[in-house]
DNA sequence: CCCCCCATGTAACATGTTACATGATTGA
DNA sequence: TCAATCATGTAACATGTTACATGGGGGG
């Protein structure tokens, strides 16, 4: 069967809102969404693909403007998919290669979700993150005398990237948390 | 003329000491490098295209073994296209897309350039760092109160990450430079 | 009327992924 | 001798990059 790739489902995300494949390039030309490239030989064939299975869907709006403008949106078997892709839990690998791919899972889950999985996600991330930090100390701790400086320094910036990241899981969880007790 | 990708440059920085193909799997795939991949399938074919842009090539080291192991070596020109690239400066875009490129940079640097030089790359990328923050939160600030919750939390984790870079840069130029006093 | 932005596409190309395949060494 | 690791490769495939191309609409 078929397996989508990041861009697949950051388009997927996006079409939470229903938009064009213009809307979409601009989004990740303007936007912090920027890490996904926005040029119309990746955006118009990966839109053809979620297409061709079924995922999403072109509709003429009528409602905004006369001329009826073709927007893509979801299927139910696309928000089905988008669902299911957010809520797979982040496991360790996740967290040393593909950072990026829990952002955004994060940022859709909202979307589905109740607060309680949220929390339970990021507490799962941070656990990783955690441990990854520590495989990465223990390699700085080994090595750290024989290394050339500079490659002791580019460990040190990576061990500072994902101690943010630990961070920053702490204080997503406490935010989230606070947002539910002041409803 | 051929434009060698971020792996490329992986591999010849690597090749500062001599190794096999197998070496330099075994690097991506232990190493905190493993952001590379280290399949059979990227490695062996990009060998062969550095091979035959003859930025590297191999020899038989009859040195360590009496069986004489293929190694691969950089040639001259190999050694000057990876100062060449060590040496280009970081711009703004750089910093946004491509920081991974930026520390490889960063570590090969080391074999080719004065600390003068270092220090003068590392002010420069921290600069376009501190640009890049200015442009984070002003987004931020302009957008948090209509963005989603997790779309702001996001945003947060993207603008921590980067601020890690900056403290870096600046522990790094801290670094580097009290090694020189230290001579 | 002309330029800019909206809007969509395609073709050639290089790269990387996954899976398969082979043979040599070496230590238990 | 048998399994693991060293060591190198290839083929099919999907994706993304770069560059080119087209046409409509709106504002100055």
């Amino acid at each position: 069967m078929y397996k989508l790739t990041t861009l697949g489902y950051a388009i997927l995300g996006l079409l939470l809102q229903p938009m064009t494949g213009y809307g979409i390039r601009k989004v990740f030309e303007l936007t912090p969404m920027g890490e996904y490239s926005s040029s119309p030989g990746s955006i118009y064939p990966a839109l053809k693909r979620l297409e061709k299975e079924l995922l999403i869907e072109q509709y003429i709006d009528f409602e905004k403007s006369v001329s009826g403008k073709k927007l893509y949106k979801l299927t139910t078997s696309g928000r089905k998919e988008l669902k299911n892709w957010c809520l797979k839990e982040a496991d360790l690998s996740d967290v040393q290669n593909r950072m990026n791919e829990i952002m955004l899972r994060f940022v859709f889950m909202e979307f589905f979700v109740e607060t309680g999985i949220v929390i339970k996600f990021l507490k799962s991330v941070k656990e990783n993150i955690d441990i990854y930090i520590e495989q990465l100390i223990g390699y700085y701790e080994k090595d750290k005398l024989s290394m050339p400086i500079h490659a002791s320094l580019a460990l040190e910036q990576g061990i500072g990237m994902i101690r943010a990241n630990s961070r920053w899981a702490q204080h997503a969880i406490e935010t989230i948390t606070n947002n539910i007790h002041s409803d």
